[in-house]
DNA sequence: AAAGGCTGGTTAAATCATGTTAATTTTTGT
DNA sequence: ACAAAAATTAACATGATTTAACCAGCCTTT
């Protein structure tokens, strides 16, 4: 992974500003947001690593949207901006939960410490970030680096590095689903309209490829995603 | 499955709040009532995996809620959030009925702590999360994941996703009843008019693809649900 | 057993998601 | 700046799922 995505939303204009561009000196890349219906739109669109925000903020609080965002995602940590005069139970709960916590006012330094312990902490056990280059499955050798698929008997298919990315991904979630939505965020960096229709070309330009084999197959999972079949194991 | 649903049933409009927060943030999936009738509603249109009950509420106490339930249901675990004054032997009873109690007022952690223990308990010995992917009856042979119906001198049939997931929930429960609003509910999350008459669609055409194999049919149980009958062994 | 209400069966139409191919734009390599 | 490759957009085709409309059968009531 590049460098570690940031969903920021915060309604105050200058503090806002000021986290923004300290994150971003401090090599994270940031998305700032003013209301809660902006943010979770952004989340939906657009994949982040970890996600900061306000507890009060204009359209909706900071917990409705860690509700609404934790209805499809699981794991993306969320860390809470709240102001001293919170309910210390409110706050405990979400101490406990995983996510993280911290009062205004808080110094940058302080911030910046939990975002590292908690990307940390995820980093380690997020399957998401695999490094395996080479995939085989059915007949097929897929090289992720090289972008070569081979098959004994046939040519090599020199893949485009779109083609690669979304064949990788299928690869990591052999005979599992991969949703949409999310090789969307992680390759496309969007899920959008426009960037849909894209995969859905990759899908038709992979499944040519694959055709030959019966064995692999690219499923699709209506209104979800796809999903690549093989019956070998993948090594 | 995806993640765990709770039914979370609480008429104080503070704690309701928080303990939906708290438990969304750690990953479950909540539907919060406010009062018994609404909580039993619910529970009949919905599928959960645990229900969080308020003992005193409007409408209809938690110990009601449980009674009502329980006519339909045996298994989905059930908590109650007692008030310290309530009597032992009352408590007592549901302690042994494999359901738990926890007594106001109580920590978030204690609570999750419990939560994790029957959810652990009682996803050992659900027989709804098989990963069973290849069913055998009659003729027939049904691979789930390929979505592939096969049988002896015919063509292959490749199902979509939804024919695919009702005729493997047919599968798991062959020669015996499968009920119109579990498998609505597994299927379609939810059981509401539509989508039992999408439900009737989907099980026409399932019937006409078993109708060449008179050993296989698909009976209908009358204002209950449905049965896939076979003589032979179920692979 | 006839009537009426309710549940399920069947088919077709409407809607929405995905598949395919080609045209267009963008990026890359030279 | 040019040609080639890659990626995106467009346009159209196909397919999946839902909704609608209507029919048939079961079950209850009388």
């Amino acid at each position: 992974m590049a460098s570690f995505k940031i969903l920021l939303v915060e309604d105050d204009l200058n503090l806002g500003q000021i986290l923004n561009e300290y994150l971003t000196v401090k090599g994270y890349e940031t998305k700032l947001c003013r209301d809660g219906d902006e943010g979770v739109k952004a989340f939906k669109r657009e994949a982040f690593d970890l996600c900061l925000f306000d507890v009060m903020l204009p359209k909706k609080d900071g917990f409705s949207m860690a509700k609404e965002i934790r209805r499809e995602d699981k794991v993306t940590p969320i860390i809470f901006l709240t102001a001293k005069s919170m309910k210390e139970d409110t706050i405990e709960g979400f101490k406990i939960g995983g996510d993280d916590y911290i009062t205004k006012p808080f110094s940058m330094e302080e911030l910046l410490l939990r975002i590292q312990a908690i990307l940390r902490r995820t980093a380690e056990k997020n399957p998401q970030i695999s490094d395996q280059k080479i995939f085989e499955f059915g007949s097929f050798k897929f090289d992720y680096d090289k972008q070569i698929l081979s098959r004994p008997g046939s040519e090599e298919v020199r893949l485009t590095s779109k083609e690669s990315e979304l064949l990788r991904l299928l690869c990591l979630h052999v005979n599992q689903p991969l949703d949409r939505s999310t090789a969307l965020k992680i390759i496309w960096r969007d899920d959008s309209y426009f960037n849909a229709r894209s995969m859905d070309v990759y899908i038709a330009k992979l499944r040519k490829m694959l055709k030959d084999d019966e064995s692999v197959q690219i499923i699709t999972i209506h209104g979800s995603g796809f999903k690549l079949i093989t019956e070998g194991q993948i090594a």
